[in-house]
DNA sequence: CAGTTTGTTCAAAAAAACTTGAACAAACTA
DNA sequence: TAGTTTGTTCAAGTTTTTTTGAACAAACTG
């Protein structure tokens, strides 16, 4: 059963209600939030905004997803530094107005310079740190041990540098299923 | 300031304390766990590990890293699980023993086993199950939309699952620098 | 300007994740 | 068999993370 269920009773023409199917991707997208280390609701207003043509407004995040303001706000502001929506303003508006960036490269560039990047920075720092450590151990023996596992540790630094590159190029490739969105 | 720290007060032949250097790289990987998504105990266990050219006994884990019973064993497991430490039978010891796996190939192949296989799995029922939900829309509009995002999230499905050869590959190149492991 | 709309912040509440340890089971030992 | 050692399980406790909503700030509006 779903995380995440709300009943869809009539069918407005004016989309103020989640269909079934968009209740399952949002489910979806709450799943994969959870995987990815993010909050759930941040996976929430991301499949919300995935589903639908039209922007949506804060407000009415808020509402399809029954969140608090606290929980949209911060959702919205943390999925825009991702690179995973973009806000757009309709002339005459004054709300800011949200959709879901649908390009998988972009997301997997997003997260993986927000998330991935970060880590191998402070990798080379620990890797210092450890390297400063070994300086004054007590015995010969841990020391030389300690040596050979700061260079494993550097050999996999390494490495993972040289994957990053190689993931956003692969996912890089052919995605054309993103209809009408063209850079 | 590490998470985790202990102090290293006197330097037994036996190493039943931690180096300095060890409970740096101890904490890195207790930080690198959570990154991945796990407990920070894992990160811990298989820190220690990692460390070590002697095999331990899940006592002298639990005795080093200041940990319980149950988060030893259920770490223990888990890593074996994932591929990240395997245990040795010495003879003559009832007792099993633990080594870390150190050949990066290895763990990022069981991480992705256990982890990312998994996901892809779940998500070719999730995409049946929003194709299904497709019938039953009211409108005319809705079902439209529906169909294309399914046919965008096909699309990702599709290229995660070519992503996760060419990973398990490129990391595989040259991890030479772990020394005496052979296969 | 006083009032309204829109969005942010952050302390406190709620929820989720992790750890602990006592009870238990299994396998060996005398 | 009774006692020991080794390891597992899981309910309860602890810690961490996430969500909420009231107070606030900023920017419009009449």
């Amino acid at each position: 059963m779903p995380a995440f269920s709300v009943a869809n009773i009539s069918s407005s023409n004016k989309q103020d209600v989640l269909d079934e199917w968009e209740i399952a991707v949002i489910d979806l997208f709450l799943n994969a939030a959870n995987s990815f280390g993010l909050p759930k609701s941040y996976g929430q207003i991301y499949g919300l905004l995935f589903c639908r043509d039209q922007s949506l407004a804060m407000d009415e995040v808020m509402k399809l997803l029954q969140i608090s303001k606290g929980s949209a706000s911060q959702g919205l502001r943390a999925l825009r530094q991702l690179g995973a929506v973009s806000s757009v303003f309709e002339p005459g508006d004054r709300k800011e107005r949200f959709v879901a960036e649908i390009r998988l490269r972009k997301l997997v560039g997003g997260f993986l310079r927000e998330q991935a990047d970060p880590h191998l920075e402070k990798g080379v720092a620990r890797l210092q740190q450890i390297e400063g450590l070994l300086g004054k151990v007590d015995g010969k023996d841990s020391h030389n041990r300690g040596i050979r596992r700061h260079e494993i540790l550097s050999g996999w630094h390494r490495q993972m540098s040289r994957l990053l590159p190689w993931v956003k190029m692969i996912v890089g490739k052919s995605d054309r299923l993103s209809k009408k969105s063209s850079e």
